[in-house]
DNA sequence: TGCATATCTGCACTCATTGCAAGATTATAT
DNA sequence: ATATAATCTTGCAATGAGTGCAGATATGCA
């Protein structure tokens, strides 16, 4: 629960992490704790903002300076994902080859990623309407960026709808394997790199199927 | 106010469509022409709903009778053309292949469906935030539905799992086209049909492509 | 014509979200 | 350590979306 360093006195002024932003992690973790646990219980629409601000010792006010939304401190850590995912892309190799960039990337960031959707977020997400819909958003917006990072590497516009589909089928690919992930109540992340390594081949061998299936349709056809 | 047939009486009792059905609809129709037109000359958030009754001439409450939410003005279509897709997925031979199925139902519906979708409402959706996650939304929602239908003429886990790839992919490929449409400015529907095509046989060809990449990653990591 | 049903409307209320300015706290320079 | 600047919190008031309710109104039908 704390990280804090407890001998912070013997060095005063250390600006590894001053008390300021020490305080403003505590009270953010305070609200999510106070959401998740309010939610899980009553329900995401029967609680209102002011019951989760008094719950975690906040103002209303103090509550909208944290998250800019009721639903937004139940996907605060996706913004994070997506800069991660980025990064890794941007990391890889120029010329490398945009499957293997996008399938290192993302199965080095899903093994890294303490995924914060613990079981109990999941069901909640599951079970109420706003969130589901805030939850597209989310892997839509991850897309989007997914895109864009594998985009700057191509200049042909072919190249860059290639991307774009790619980021597509690579996001849909990581929400369906998300759900099965918690349909087979797999809950640590033991073995997620084994599950990763599967669901991609999985996904590679039926696009290889689907689009030879879909290309010989047309070619016949013409 | 009213635009009621003077010649009703000479009829009676029509069963086509009832006087109520008929107001229902201008009503509704009134009340999306308000709202296109003041969010296109004043901006989404600016605009009240309040407003928008008014000026379609109902009351803030019957708005909220007709449409569940402000969003929804703009998206009301969406919820037939998902409907129209299902049927039109259903109506396809029930062992014929998947690939093709998707690829025919799909292409009949966007050949039928006179959108409404204008290149103002467009725009509209692609400046407002809160349009475009609803947006989002719409694309998830059909996916949705899609994999349903697909889903009930598969039995086996990987069928099913395939299904909602196929959907998913079929979307996202949807999705683009029509971003790459209202690029290029096409706001005819008159070739839509071979512009489809062209669409489905480079989403084949760069799906053969990827998958084979990507298997081919996995057989020499074996 | 007269009843049953479907619509429309005004009213009051809850609640998310925001702007503002005063008050409290932490960081920094002297 | 103290003054000062930068930040953080909070209370207050206001806007606007969305909802439940009950009383009109209008329409379909016998």
């Amino acid at each position: 629960m704390h990280r804090g360093k407890t001998a912070d006195f013997t060095k005063p002024t250390e600006h590894v992490e001053g008390m300021r932003a020490r305080k403003r992690r505590q009270t953010r973790e305070r609200i999510v704790n106070a959401a998740v646990q309010l939610f899980s219980a009553k329900g995401f629409d029967t609680v209102t903002v002011d019951e989760i601000a008094a719950t975690a010792d906040v103002s209303k006010r103090s509550f909208f300076d944290y998250f800019p939304t009721k639903e937004d401190v139940i996907f605060a850590w996706q913004d994070d994902f997506g800069k991660v995912l980025a990064a890794a892309i941007a990391a890889r190799p120029a010329r490398e080859s945009p499957v293997r960039t996008v399938e290192e990337a993302l199965t080095a960031c899903l093994a890294t990623a303490a995924n914060p959707a613990s079981l109990a977020v999941d069901r909640l997400i599951r079970s109420t309407p706003a969130l589901r819909e805030r939850d597209y958003v989310k892997y839509a917006r991850l897309e989007q960026t997914l895109a864009e990072s594998l985009m700057v590497r191509e200049k042909s516009a072919r190249g860059k709808l290639r991307a774009q589909l790619l980021a597509a089928i690579v996001i849909a690919g990581m929400r369906l394997g998300n759900e099965q992930w918690y349909r087979e109540g797999k809950t640590d992340s033991s073995n997620t790199k084994e599950f990763t390594k599967r669901m991609f081949r999985l996904v590679w061998n039926e696009l290889y199927e689907i689009g030879d299936a879909g290309r010989r349709r047309h070619e016949a056809s013409r």
